[in-house]
DNA sequence: CTGAAAGCGCTAACAC
DNA sequence: GTGTTAGCGCTTTCAG
């Protein structure tokens, strides 16, 4: 049976021709290029046989609808996005190559893309995840803004000011950190509350009474309201509170966890009896130091992180800290989109999500 | 000072008027359409002064270029994507909520996209992620193969017969299983290589000779690989060899695990002194009904599982696998993707990717 | 270096 | 049920 008109049909794996769409469809099947388009689009609205037809011939040709096109012309994506910021410490990286495996690389965005995708399944988006590498006048924002109904991104991702201008456009939600913009959605964690408590413990349960807190010299919302929660867990038990954290690293990795050591047990006086770190990563390079050292972990010295990664429970003595919601943040956020997408009216919300004190072997628990 | 022509300028947060465009940013800055696209795309090819100008008009209209429209128009998008299965053991979501915390249901595929997104972002790509969930006629294919320049897909995700229509669009690469399409690039991991190494130290190293395996039901290609690794430890070490599987359970869970067990030892004859599991889960599940019925592991019985999910670590005893290199898929994913749309014309490519046994606790090792 | 004009493939009213 | 007709917002020659 010879076909009608030309349009030949391609030998699998051989060169590409131009792709087929609606109207060679449409032609090939004897319909219009609307009816093409319903039967995708909705099915039902289209006599069956009609319908049966169309998809034949565009199995036939190897038709693939275009969802640029459809995005284009229906202003809607069915996807969700997510920025984060090029997270990428060499340290664990390093430390994951000669680990078991690869858990312990397992980053805080990884959680976060975790709980957006399932969540985002459920509400019937995709996701689509990029972190940001800096590029031309737009980048990031560029390539994720156009291409999703809505999207969140990781503090301090996005400048502050394009966010402005893309939030005017279509929904955004902060996940953790401040909230940079007041009239966005926004959810952080209870970084204060999750070191007050974690502090408590060590001075009531352990009666640990000399502490040094180690925090970043780069000043960071967390770090500071986590800070913030061990100045005020010190003022309650009637411990000395310090103005300024002991110790302020340059960058939150084990290498400056490590040097941490170093610079507060080299300090004139008598030396801390519990470490306090503000990253778990932190803590972990605080451990490998103190065991050079030959300080007994946690007998002569507890130690304390925050973040409850991995790898915090991985190494020896386990790492007590603090374990932020992560995937719950992503489930989160994507279900403020999804409500905000549905009315674009609605008041601002600021979620605080709670974490959890992880008590083991490094304060002198389990 | 009075705006000259409308294009009413909005308070942030009100309701969201039309967006602007290319046409709102032009006329209000007094260039062509053309030009505003420029300076997007190719900054260098505007003259210094303009291209400021339209930047400054952009950002005060709050314009964000639409990716629909520009991958309309320019055929590419800049995003890899990558199709799953809705893997979701209700067993593992369970045992996470228990557990210290959600490492525990780190899946598979949240390997793989870990690979992915890694890898993308070094290529320049950003990542689009979709789980199947079965919609209208070409639901999970239209959503992401209409949206990227090429993608990943884990095998038998989509029926082979839509792969082998969109394939003839896109560059498609098939993660894991058989290759179903012979003209598609292929990852593959060497499961019967595994499975035989893991074998042959339960034989050789432990001294045990009576093994049961335990496989699906279903005929799945990985199971059938790692079941022939299995055999031809067994005739390597002049143990009998079995024909099939001791047992075939129904669905590869928890449950099925530990239902095995009852099966295997309420048998008649003698009863195994190691169980082979064709994955973890169902070790792991097989774990908890020995040690119910008061059977030590590894002293009465070795168990062994396939995979290496962060499970297998955490369980007691740990559990002896054989890592699969999930990230390492996900990585050499997005690298045959960046070379086939660098050249449509290359030779298919099937890669075969080691893997690693793990011996821990459970084999009576560590 | 910049502008004009022709699409890219699809959806969405609105007729028939 | 199905066809017609406009765009959607951007890139891309081709002129100037």
């Amino acid at each position: 049976m010879v076909q009608p008109s030309a349009q030949p049909l391609r030998i699998p794996g051989g060169p590409v021709s131009a792709a087929p769409t609606v109207y060679d469809v449409a032609q090939r099947s004897g319909v219009s290029i609307a009816t093409v388009s319903r039967v995708y689009r909705n099915p039902d609205s289209v006599r069956r046989e009609t319908r049966d037809r169309v998809l034949a011939t565009a199995r036939e040709l190897g038709y693939v609808p275009s969802a640029n096109a459809r995005g284009l012309a229906s202003r809607s994506t069915g996807v969700l996005g997510l920025c984060f910021p090029d997270y990428a410490d060499p340290d664990a990286e390093a430390g994951a190559e000669a680990s078991d495996d690869d858990d312990a690389a397992m980053l805080y965005s990884d959680q976060i893309i975790r709980g957006m995708e399932r969540a985002a399944r459920r509400h019937g988006y995709a996701l689509l995840i990029a972190a940001s590498l800096n590029g031309g006048p737009a980048s990031l924002v560029s390539k994720v803004a156009g291409r999703v109904d809505g999207f969140a991104v990781l503090a301090r991702t996005v400048p502050t000011e394009d966010l402005e201008v893309i939030s005017r456009r279509l929904p955004v939600v902060i996940l953790a950190g401040p909230r940079e913009i007041d009239h966005l959605d926004h959810i952080e964690v209870a970084n204060a509350d999750g070191q007050r408590e974690l502090t408590r413990h060590l001075i009531e349960d352990h009666g640990l009474r000399r502490l040094a807190f180690v925090g970043s010299e780069e000043s960071s919302p967390d770090v500071e309201a986590r800070f913030r929660g061990y100045r005020e867990a010190c003022l309650a038990a009637g411990v000395p509170v310090p103005a300024e954290p002991d110790h302020r690293a340059s960058l939150m990795t084990q290498t400056e966890g490590d040097r941490a050591v170093d610079v507060l047990l080299d300090r004139a006086g008598e030396p801390p009896r519990a470490l306090v770190f503000a990253n778990d990563q932190m803590a972990v390079g605080a451990l490998r130091a103190l065991e050079r050292r030959g300080v007994r972990v946690p007998a002569d010295m507890a130690v304390t992180g925050f973040d409850g990664i991995p790898l915090s429970r991985l190494v020896r003595p386990a790492l007590t800290t603090v374990r932020q919601p992560t995937v719950r943040m992503g489930e989160e956020a994507v279900g403020l989109l999804a409500q905000r997408l549905a009315d674009r009216t609605r008041e601002p919300v600021s979620l605080m999500l709670p974490v959890t004190p992880v008590r083991r072997a490094s304060c002198g628990c389990g």
